[in-house]
DNA sequence: CGGATTTGACCAGCGC
DNA sequence: GCGCTGGTCAAATCCG
């Protein structure tokens, strides 16, 4: 019990853990995500933010929340930056600022200027292969060990004019989980068209993230759960219910980690 | 030979 | 101010 609470605490995943505990904090589970377009266009509005500096200008309130870290305190390897606080209106001023020149931004950051992070997704599943095809090519540019994480891997879209990131690792916890991070919005279609694992297809598919009917359309079985850096905290417990797919993914034991 | 991966170095942000 | 940490770069290396 009280590792699977560290290992919520060690990514940042708490709600997510919480919600696979409990059933009753405010985090939303897979497959709540899935449903999410009943409760209207929030969610997904919120989702959209990303790479276009129009619709943060039109939307400059959900865009602070969306791009920042929300309720989750302290360390991380995976929230290390931006959660909230006084820096909030330096980052705001640097998004409307550099827009796209935010990828040459990264290594010649001016003074006072804060590096920008897209909304982070991340989900947890359990799996064999550390980077699970998702449609989309990657190259991986970087490794690195880092507090909580062995070897986390870093991957960036092989196409050029797409930003999107995504690190994959381990859980330090338990190796039979990896935890899947995508940053950023692809700017194109899916180069591949086999998707063996539908679920990680779908939490970086743009259609998954602009709310395109397609990503509903899918089975989403394989994440055990996800974390939605963005706005998962944000959402009511009520919309918090069945965990079934969940207890068929994960042994019940962790499900019920306070039991 | 071209593209992908590895890995050490570097840098910025953050906490103390 | 300094040290630690996470994230990225880029040269070297690997591989098909």
């Amino acid at each position: 019990m009280e590792d699977l609470i560290q290992l919520a605490s060690n990514y940042s995943l708490s709600g997510l853990m919480d919600y696979s505990a409990e059933g009753e904090k405010s985090s939303l589970g897979f497959m709540e995500l899935l449903n999410m377009q009943d409760f209207g266009p929030s969610f997904l509005d919120i989702l959209q933010v990303p790479s276009e500096p129009f619709v943060q200008t039109q939307t400059p309130t959900v865009f602070q929340e969306s791009s920042e870290v929300v309720n989750i305190p302290n360390d991380s390897s995976i929230s290390s930056e931006s959660c909230g606080g006084p820096n909030d209106e330096q980052n705001k001023e640097v998004l409307y600022g550099e827009g796209e020149e935010e990828q040459k931004a990264k290594k010649q950051l001016k003074p006072n200027k804060k590096r920008l992070r897209e909304p982070r997704f991340a989900f947890m599943t359990r799996s064999e292969v550390d980077h699970l095809e998702d449609g989309y090519r990657w190259r991986k540019y970087g490794q690195k060990t880092v507090k909580n994480s062995p070897f986390p891997s870093y991957y960036r879209c092989t196409t050029a004019s797409c930003n999107v990131k995504k690190r994959v690792e381990r859980s330090y916890h338990d190796p039979s989980t990896v935890v899947t991070t995508y940053e950023g919005q692809h700017t194109h279609p899916s180069p591949v068209i086999a998707r063996p694992n539908p679920a990680v297809a779908l939490a970086s598919d743009p259609a998954f993230f602009s709310g395109g009917a397609t990503a509903f359309s899918r089975p989403a079985q394989t994440p055990i759960s996800y974390y939605n850096y963005s706005t998962a905290a944000n959402y009511p417990s009520t919309l918090l219910r069945d965990i079934g797919l969940l207890q068929d993914i994960m042994p019940s034991s962790i499900i019920r980690k306070e039991e």
